[in-house]
RNA sequence: GCGAGAGUGGCGGAAUUGGCAGACGCGCCAGCCUUAGGAGCUGGUGUCUUCGGACGUGGGGGUUCGAGUCCCCCCUCUCGCACCA
């Protein structure tokens, strides 16, 4: 017997044995019924792993073990997402190629993955910087650009001046750059773009298809999309010959509308004062927004700064003069960049009128006071009836903006329209070390498709990746950038930049699939054997980059007839992060707790349960202070616990008689009360069965954990009053099955100790016998008043009357009778009786 | 400002449809055991108490025989978006 779980070399045995027997391989076309695709996020191999980036893996190869004890075929892969920064910086500080550097955080992570006891099926296992995956990134930018959905423009955008790069607007949080944080300044550079907008509709509209996504999910993806329903307006402007048209979602303030506001980036401003003695002024006022930091200008405590153009608008619906202004709380890449000021029922316009002393007029009448005009200093911006609207005034405002809008399009002033906030995807890179872009500049032939024959474009090794601040780095590599156009044969250049690591990893759920395909990403059939995935797990920080991108890819590939469901994951579980002292661990704080630590401490198994046991898989973690301590005083002497119970009762000979376990007493002592404690034990296994089980399915780690502890401390009671026998053989047995997903190691040891020649892994889920799990006897209640009184132990099956009877007898309930009837019983079999006196 | 979520012991957290608040664990207290140890085992541990009980889930009000749970108002915190027209 050995007193210690000695999990070094326990672990090490089933960890060679489980990679041996390739025990988590799945097969490429599972039976459609009994096929759940268990994906987690594949990680960034940055250094080593910590404890944050174990939370994940417990939770989710928790989540695989279990639903493969119920006999699915489960495939549960893992990848890495290799392309990015951190290893292009970090090659750049050792002066070796970030290959080198990402290969060995690879095989590092992929033992510690290993050591933590997770069953990935590493045949199928790819990195993003691997030629035979990113030339798929390719493939898919051409396919994306035959479709128009790829395309360059000249664009501003957001530029990381420490990173030396353009950022997507999802990387970019609260005007600074996610990854360092430096504030994000604007650069006008040609980009290449994704045209999610296009998607904009879908992406919003399906989200209602995933079924098992949380509230908290959708809500940030509706927001980050953000659509308004409202009109386009066409006014005139001075000078100008076509109209110009403005988007509001109140069309019903059209007749307020005092003054109009251009976005000072706007080509039309300056078309405007072209000629005129304002050029000068405008210059200079775009150069003080344009130098103005993006959290400056999009601070509402500043005041707002505007200019006069010395032009006029004309409102289509009264043929007034408005002046026009640029301002600089007008955003040039929302709406069409330019708007209609209504100052009565906008508080931003309110504010310029009120500095620039424009005009106010009111046309919405709140329905309980008085809008005075002129000195009002809140804006009226809810609904109410139209005023000084013409033909409209009276209009009530449930129905004044449709009727609006109808008047409008009958009167070809405007349109019913919508817009989004979500912009399209910028995924050109200035870096080196991503997938590079599959085109070819021709001076004759403008922008040339990179044939098909001649992916992938292999990034060229020999080069100076140093980010310049300029060109990409991959214009340094002349005979790379040089090649003859596809299309003339004349002198061409390669598009130098390098894409966003977010376009690897919006489809590699699919490559798992099919991982060695060389003919194409994957094959159809092979896909849809596999997804949907039946459930996705990661962390609430891809909310609206990585799952909103999947999600626009996914729709793409369905258009294209590459896939059949047009929802990638439709069931997501977001866990918390990992935090420490309250701020996310990372190495630069200094504030992490090294995985390999606790490892080598206390054990995949301890650290897993106390990841598990902490607390919900949503909520965020804060890991004490102490460090790796902590597992050494909750889930490590837990599991010692447990390996010294199932030490002491080796199983019994009488377990091999078939029906040993089936006997409500086994042990047939004559022993007072031996039965009887044999009997509460069953049951109280009985009853771990049914609740553990659920607890698992609604990802309850910590009260299945608890509910186990509360067996074993049951188990422990009992055994130190009477005699082990088969029921400890049957509590022992369900205990490891029940752990099994969580404790891996342990559970297996034990099992093979207890002479099963199979992995308990691959062992069938335990069922429960309802009778033993049904209640035997339940606690009653009973209430005076709403206050309790007494409680009694009856039957579940007791009858209403006998509960009064039982209630009204109470030695304890009769004080508070007052020796009078009570006016009013409630009875609630079997757990409550309510007497009001 | 808008949207979402959350406030329960010293701490992490439990609590079917409204039905014994505080499961389980940490910490703390007491005891046992012991080659006296940061090991193991047992018991206790919301607050107050005249030992009968009373009070108690951010604050205030309401519905109900009965509210952590439902409704209204307020406060605080977290997250997301934010001059989005």
């Amino acid at each position: 017997m050995e007193r210690e779980y000695d999990h070094k070399t326990v672990e090490e045995r089933w960890m060679k044995e489980w990679i041996r027997g390739k025990y988590w391989a799945a097969p490429d076309f599972p039976d459609p019924a009994k096929k759940r695709y268990i994906l987690t996020m594949y990680p960034y191999p940055s250094g080593d792993m910590h404890v944050g980036h174990t939370e994940i893996f417990a939770i989710h190869d928790s989540i695989a073990r279990f639903v493969r004890m119920h006999g699915y075929q489960v495939l549960n892969p893992l990848g890495f997402d290799a392309f990015g920064l951190p290893a292009e910086n970090a090659a750049i500080k050792r002066g070796s190629p970030p290959k080198e550097w990402t290969d060995s955080n690879i095989a590092i992570w992929r033992s510690s993955a290993e050591r933590l006891g997770c069953s990935f099926d590493w045949d199928r296992m790819f990195a993003t910087c691997d030629p035979e995956y990113y030339r798929w990134n390719q493939w898919f930018f051409l396919r994306f650009y035959e479709r128009g959905l790829a395309y360059r423009k000249e664009a501003g955008a957001w530029w990381c001046p420490k990173d030396k790069t353009v950022l997507a607007n999802e990387q970019v949080v609260a005007g600074r750059c996610e990854r360092c944080d430096s504030i994000v300044v604007k650069r006008y550079l040609a980009q290449w773009f994704f045209k999610i907008t296009d998607y904009a509709d879908r992406l919003l509209d399906d989200l209602v298809l995933n079924t098992g996504w949380s509230e908290r999910l959708k809500t940030l993806q509706r927001n980050w999309i953000g659509r308004s329903y409202g009109a386009e307006i066409d006014f005139s402007l001075e000078g100008i010959e076509e109209p110009v048209t403005v988007f509001t979602t109140r069309p019903d303030t059209l007749w307020g509308a005092t003054f109009f506001v251009l976005a000072p980036e706007h080509p039309l401003a300056e078309r405007l004062v072209s000629g005129t003695n304002k050029e000068a002024q405008l210059r200079e006022f775009k150069q003080q927004v344009e130098t103005m930091t993006e959290i400056d200008r999009s601070s509402t405590d500043r005041p707002k700064e505007g200019m006069f153009l010395g032009k006029y608008a004309t409102n289509p619906v009264n043929g007034e003069k408005i002046p026009i202004w640029v301002g600089d709380y007008v955003l040039m890449d929302y709406g069409t960049g330019a708007i209609m000021a209504v100052p009565a029922h906008d508080q931003r316009d309110l504010d310029f009128a009120r500095r620039y002393n424009l005009p106010v007029r009111v046309v919405i009448s709140p329905p309980d006071h008085e809008l005075d005009a002129a000195t009002m200093k809140e804006s009226w911006p809810h609904e109410g009836a139209m005023t000084n609207s013409g033909p409209f005034d009276g209009t009530p405002a449930s129905e004044s903006i449709d009727r609006v809008i109808e008047w409008l399009e009958a009167e070809g002033m405007g349109r019913r329209a919508k817009t989004f906030r979500l912009r399209d995807w910028l995924i050109s890179r200035q870096r080196y070390w991503g997938t590079p872009i599959p085109i070819i500049h021709c001076p004759r032939c403008g922008e040339v498709q990179v044939p098909d024959d001649q992916l992938p474009v292999v990034l060229p090794e020999v080069v100076d990746f140093r980010p310049t601040g300029e060109a990409s780095p991959l214009a340094t590599a002349h005979e790379w950038v040089e090649v003859a156009c596809p299309a003339c044969g004349g002198p061409a250049r390669r598009d130098t930049d390098t894409m966003d690591t977010f376009v690897d990893s919006s489809w590699y759920f699919h490559r798992f699939l099919d991982p060695h395909n060389d003919e194409e990403p994957f094959a159809r059939a092979r896909s849809d054997a596999w997804m949907p995935t039946d459930q996705y797990t990661g962390g609430i920080e891809h909310a609206v980059g990585h799952l909103i991108y999947a999600r626009f890819f996914q729709k793409i590939m369905m258009d294209m007839g590459m896939v059949r469901d047009p929802e990638p994951y439709p069931n997501m579980l977001n866990h918390g992060v990992v935090t420490m002292g309250g701020k996310k661990m990372s190495k630069s704080r200094g504030n992490i707790v090294e995985a390999g630590t606790a490892l080598d401490l206390y054990g995949a198994d301890a650290l897993r349960l106390y990841m598990l046991f902490f607390g919900p898989p949503e909520q965020p973690i804060d890991w004490p202070e102490e460090g790796v301590t902590a597992i050494g005083r909750v889930t490590f002497p837990w599991l010692q616990r447990v390996w010294r119970l199932c030490e002491q009762h080796q199983r019994s000979p009488e377990l091999d008689s078939a029906d040993a376990t089936a006997q409500p007493s086994p042990d047939g002592s004559n022993q007072d009360g031996a039965d009887a404690a044999i009997l509460e034990l069953r049951r109280h296994i009985h009853r771990t069965i049914k609740v553990v089980t659920k607890d698992y399915e609604q990802f309850s780690f910590n009260t299945a954990i608890a509910r186990l502890m509360e067996l074993v401390n049951h188990a422990y009671r009992y055994q130190s009053e009477w005699p082990g026998g088969p029921v400890l053989d049957e509590l022992i047995e369900t205990l490891l099955r029940l752990l099994a997903p969580m404790a891996p190691y342990l559970t297996e040891e034990q099992w093979h100790r207890r002479g099963h020649e199979t992995s308990i892994h691959k062992e069938s889920w335990p069922d429960f016998d309802p009778a033993l799990a049904a209640e035997l006897e339940v606690t009653m209640v009973i209430q005076v008043n709403g206050k309790v009184r007494d409680t009694v132990p009856v039957p579940p099956d007791i009858a209403e009357a006998e509960m009064k009877q039982l209630a009204l007898t109470s030695d304890k309930v009769r004080p508070y009778l007052d020796g009078g009837e009570p006016t009013k019983i409630i009875v609630r079999p079997p757990k409550l009786i309510s007497l009001v006196v």
